[in-house]
DNA sequence: TGCATTTAGTATGCGCACTTACTATCTGGT
DNA sequence: ACCAGATAGTAAGTGCGCATACTAAATGCA
């Protein structure tokens, strides 16, 4: 199978489908989103602030390593957020580079309404796999393990 | 499974994977491409159009859902890809409105060094899924068609 | 202690993806 | 023939993702 044959549409390459079938994800991730008023990083990155468990207040770049988004990314979304009033972040108690970031009263109600409209979402679109779905996971994982 | 536990890295999304495993695709087919000085979509689109068959040259709409881009997007890289040469849209024969699309020598030139690059790039990304790949981009196709 | 290296974060610029609004042209029903 | 609606394409604006360059602070080692 090349490139060379994807006019024929049932033999795509699976990059071009995988990248395809992304961009048919995140359509719709906006629109489960856009009620919020939020984009699909910027919940991302919400959201593990969120539900990152006892692990407490982080770095921008301990976030980034965790959402796998781009440093420099993060940095501009948490101000976009902060300004909004969904963060606040604060100097790192300890590493004065650094600053401690962690979401607000107002942050986590807002990701605890959109985590909901967000799995309605995902739970939609990956219905059609059926059985498949653990299957397709762990292959997601195997890949994104490198 | 829930975002909410998501910190506990072995029970991820599968929407988030997804994500996160086109991201790293994307970085490598940037990577690539960054020797032939075009972009993801650019060759997207620049291969789409070399290797469309005996269709011979298509509107920018018809483009557009070939490769799976927006329509916006389209007409915005195709102008890029002109300025450089690779493709020429002069007027429709028949619609006023629309531009027949084909790709020049040069583009055409183009298009097939950087395929082979593309091609060992995809073939070492899905290497690690080894006997799955098969399943893997069924399911893909199934999500594609929606 | 002193200095090179590493790390956290910011600033800036480019290309992509999408949205809204717009023009020009084609098409179909009466 | 006419006019409403659909379609091809462009224009402008926003946010994302990444690359490069930069500042400031921490770290490590002699």
């Amino acid at each position: 199978m090349t490139l060379a044959s994807r006019h024929d549409s049932a033999d795509d390459s699976p990059g071009l489908l995988l990248w395809q079938v992304t961009n048919r994800w995140q359509a719709a991730q906006r629109a489960a989103l856009k009620p919020f008023d939020i984009t699909h990083v910027q919940f991302v990155l919400l959201a593990t602030l969120t539900y990152l468990g006892p692990a407490g207040p982080v770095t921008q770049k301990a976030l980034a390593d965790m959402a796998a988004t781009d440093a420099m990314m993060t940095s501009q979304v948490l101000r976009t957020l902060e300004s909004r009033g969904l963060v606040h972040r604060p100097a790192h108690p300890t590493d004065r580079r650094a600053r401690a970031v962690a979401v607000t009263e107002a942050g986590r109600d807002l990701a605890n309404q959109a985590v909901v409209a967000v799995e309605a979402c995902d739970a939609a679109f990956f219905a059609g796999l059926g059985d498949h779905l653990p299957a397709f996971t762990a292959a997601l994982r195997t890949l994104r393990a490198g």
